[in-house]
DNA sequence: TATTGTGAAGCCTTTCACAGCA
DNA sequence: TGCTGTGAAAGGCTTCACAATA
């Protein structure tokens, strides 16, 4: 599919991307938080100073972060928020929906089913999947206004095709996790978000990234141990 | 306090540690993950290659990462998975309990207060503080076995220090998270983990480390969209 | 023989410092 | 004047390649 890349402003459509730095996407998400709280301040524009202190990076971090995709500040002035915050989203890719199914439907399952984190942006969870969707109908319906309907697992296939899901969820115990990875690439997904504390394998063409919230608590103490 | 540390086996009691990379770090909360697995399936052994395959990464990366805390390995033979998991926890500080709060007891507080990841290890969710205990406690008891007592935020500094406790997660709506985090700062709690979509700040004494569930999929859309 | 531990090379990322520009 | 955009320097991390050794 041939279409507007965020990058041709800068580099033109034939033009290699750069390679860029993994860290420097992580930053731009984060960029992007400090953006949508500065412009519901109303503030118009935001100096690479400015933004670099929200984030706790360094400013020429920021602007250097920003220049791999193109020119979007004014010299002498700063950048125009709404624009800056147009265009992060474009490189990201999160101008657009994303529809999310989440596999697992247990305590944790459940809570990203209602985070509202995901509604504010244009993440979708259009569909929910458990091994025995009869015992969590009513944990569900209970705390929803509109409730989902908790679909088996055994349909996933099907109906991943037929709501255009892109993005599976994992959020079963870890015993499962591979199994549920396996049958999410079979049914044609096209990345993978793992919070089962265990590593699982997919083929290189599924994008899979891991939430381990026990690395990220030894990861706070062994800095709180020294 | 004087203590043994971990690093003491290579660098002696008085010498500096080196600078770790906080990507080291980060593998080693993955390398005991893969630790756990191989001595659950009985393995007595593993090479730095069989680690570094199921981990995704390089072996010589895994050598250099142990390298930085001393000489754990056999030539010949690679590492005792029994032995080698004991020095990360070592290493990580997880070779002892910790004592958590959770803050903010809606659906993701509920879900990270059930969390069997955290049993496994040695982290112990020992308080839950609400806004409004009230209208949660029900919510609670339901899906507990022995119910935990939801506590209002107003006795925070109280039971903080009563129970012992050193870390706490944030868990409330994002609006409220810069509160509860100078709250938790005024209780002497040493470290913090926001799972609030928001940019909170606190004193450099204290260790914050954040858990964007956006963040991650801002980064998994990154990659689908080229 | 097989695999670790590690110096050195290579690569990548961050920061500096200042030219360029509104 | 003030702040961006960026080449160059500095710093840090990963990988290579091989000596050391159980």
């Amino acid at each position: 599919m041939e279409q507007d890349r965020p990058a041709d402003r800068k580099f033109g459509k034939t033009a290699k991307y750069p390679k860029i730095p993994e860290a420097t996407i992580r930053r731009l998400s984060n960029y992007l938080k400090a953006l949508d709280d500065l412009e519901t301040k109303s503030e118009k524009v935001a100096s690479s100073a400015l933004i670099a202190s929200i984030c706790s990076v360094n400013a020429a971090q920021v602007r250097k972060d920003f220049a791999y995709f193109g020119e979007f500040g004014i010299r002498g002035m700063g950048y125009n928020v709404k624009d800056l915050r147009y265009h992060i989203k474009e490189i990201l890719g999160t101008n657009r929906e994303w529809r999310i199914a989440i596999i697992g439907i247990g305590n944790l399952g459940s809570a990203l089913l209602m985070y509202k984190g995901f509604l504010k942006q244009n993440y979708k969870i259009v569909a929910a999947f458990d091994q025995d969707p009869v015992t969590v109908v009513g944990h569900i319906s209970e705390k929803m206004g509109k409730p989902i309907e908790i679909l088996h697992i055994d349909s996933l296939k099907e109906v991943v095709k037929a709501r255009n899901i892109e993005i599976g969820l994992i959020a079963t115990p870890p015993a499962s996790a591979q199994t549920v990875a396996a049958q999410l690439v079979d049914a044609n997904v096209k990345g993978i978000m793992n919070f089962a504390p265990t590593q699982i394998k997919v083929p290189p063409n599924v994008v899979l990234r891991n939430v381990f919230f026990t690395s990220a608590l030894d990861n706070l103490v062994y800095y709180l141990s020294r």
